[in-house]
DNA sequence: TGCGTATTGTT
DNA sequence: ACAATACGC
């Protein structure tokens, strides 16, 4: 008997799933399959890690769907090239089906699994799911990327129809799953980790909080965002219906897609951001000084300055930092203190549960001023007139660091208008070659 | 989705 | 005295 395969990989759900839609669709049965990638998961560095987790509810939950009509999901704990030689062994393969992924590791994955196919005679159909324009689905005139993020966002919503938010109807074709008796999903304990009781936010987007974005955003203190990074990194929701209401309701909401979208964009075309260069080349002759101690007191929340050390505190705690204090904790690290942006965005993807290569470089180096569109190397965020502007009560600050008032509280780490200055003239040095 | 400072305008 | 604006970094 042929079969047809649908592998899941940051699309963790049935529903509106493009390649899913286009495997079912087909003429063989479909056995839905995710692989524990060892290649992956060998290299984190906790037995307890959050992400992990979150993958694995949302297997389980599938897990359940698929039980409803009859078929399973198969799992694998290996790396990607041994799960599809058990895979070729174990049954008749005619197509593999899976949706894009545009990391630099998961291209070369990617390659070789195609490589193998062909080699095994199958066919290995790919498509775009996780963003509503990819790769030259939007570039200037001239057939160039943008590297600017307005005039992007400009051909974005030009381009934008009903064709693009569409969603891709799975449950039409759902008694083409293989039919097979369940699989369990393997225990965390089995693939090397351990539950970590994280609880993680909802996959249900509250329209009140997209409608009021724009206003409500940038308050650490308040609910203002809508926390669905994780959902939009693992696919448990999909993005074309978040899209969808971002269009209705809210432009800046939709603008955040978009930034997401573009910095996707960005790391398919310049590869080499994702393998520790800055975007703009001159700016790796900066001179950090990256001094051990001081990135030990910026992780753990001991920089005397209130604002930052509350940012890296809730990300400790929670796996979550809000995306205002994200700007301030990170802009702090490189122009405070000339810590090599690299050591802060390493430290965000580790701790961040919605971790995502693409966003987290394109963002630290926009803090650091190197990137596309970036922050210029002069705007230096004063952490004082911030927690004024985003915090004035300070709310925020109190939920993370409650000894505040005691007469304990670190001392700067730095003087502001020391390192102000100390900042400028690094970068213009650097700069001035 | 900047800050810090000088200058100009208003009372 | 202080707010609004302009401008270099």
């Amino acid at each position: 008997m042929h079969i047809n395969i649908f592998w899941f990989r940051r699309d963790l759900r049935l529903h509106d799933n493009a390649g899913l839609y286009h495997a079912l669709k087909s003429n063989n049965p479909v056995l839905p399959i995710f692989i524990f990638d060892t290649n992956i998961l060998d290299q984190l560095p906790q037995k307890a890690d959050r992400r992990v987790t979150f993958i694995h509810d949302a297997l389980k939950q599938m897990q359940q769907q698929l039980s409803e009509t009859g078929s399973t999901l198969q799992a694998f704990h290996d790396t990607p090239l041994n799960a599809f030689k058990l895979l070729a062994q174990q049954y008749t393969i005619e197509q593999v089906f899976t949706n894009h992924d545009y990391e630099p590791y998961a291209r070369e994955r990617d390659e070789a699994i195609a490589q193998f196919l062909q080699q095994h005679n199958i066919a290995f159909h790919t498509y775009k799911d996780q963003v509503i324009f990819e790769k030259e689905e939007v570039v200037k005139d001239d057939g160039k990327p943008y590297t600017v993020f307005t005039p992007y966002s400009r051909k974005w919503k030009a381009a934008l129809n009903e064709f693009y938010l569409k969603s891709y109807s799975t449950e039409k074709y759902f008694y083409n799953f293989y039919q097979q008796s369940i699989k369990p999903v393997p225990t965390l304990k089995s693939i090397g980790f351990e539950e970590t009781g994280a609880s993680f936010p909802s996959a249900t987007f509250d329209n009140n909080i997209i409608q009021e974005y724009d206003q409500r955003r940038d308050f650490p203190a308040i609910a203002g965002t809508s926390r669905l990074g994780v959902h939009l990194r693992f696919g448990t929701i999909s993005v074309r219906q978040l899209a969808k209401q971002a269009t209705q309701l809210n432009d800046t909401f939709l603008n955040e897609l978009i930034w997401r979208d573009f910095f996707q964009m960005i790391l398919w075309h310049f590869p080499h951001v994702g393998k520790g260069k800055a975007f703009k080349a001159e700016y790796d002759f900066i001179q950090w000084r990256n001094k051990e101690d001081e990135f030990a007191r910026w992780c753990a929340g001991n920089t005397g300055y209130p604002i930052v050390d509350a940012g890296m505190r809730e990300l400790n705690a929670t796996g979550f930092m809000h995306n205002r204090v994200r700007m301030i904790t990170a802009s702090f690290l490189a122009k405070h203190l000339l810590i090599d942006w690299r050591w802060g965005e390493a430290y965000f993807a580790e701790k961040l549960l919605d971790f995502d290569l693409a966003s987290n470089n394109g963002n630290w180096q926009w803090a650091a001023g190197c990137g596309c569109d970036a922050a210029p190397y002069f705007r230096i965020f004063n952490p004082h007139l911030q927690t004024k502007k985003f915090d004035p009560q300070l709310a925020y600050i109190r939920q993370w660091v409650p000894e505040l008032n005691e007469l304990t509280y670190p001392t700067p780490i730095v003087d502001h208008e020391m390192a102000r200055k100390r900042c400028l003239e690094t970068y213009k040095k650097a700069l001035e070659r």
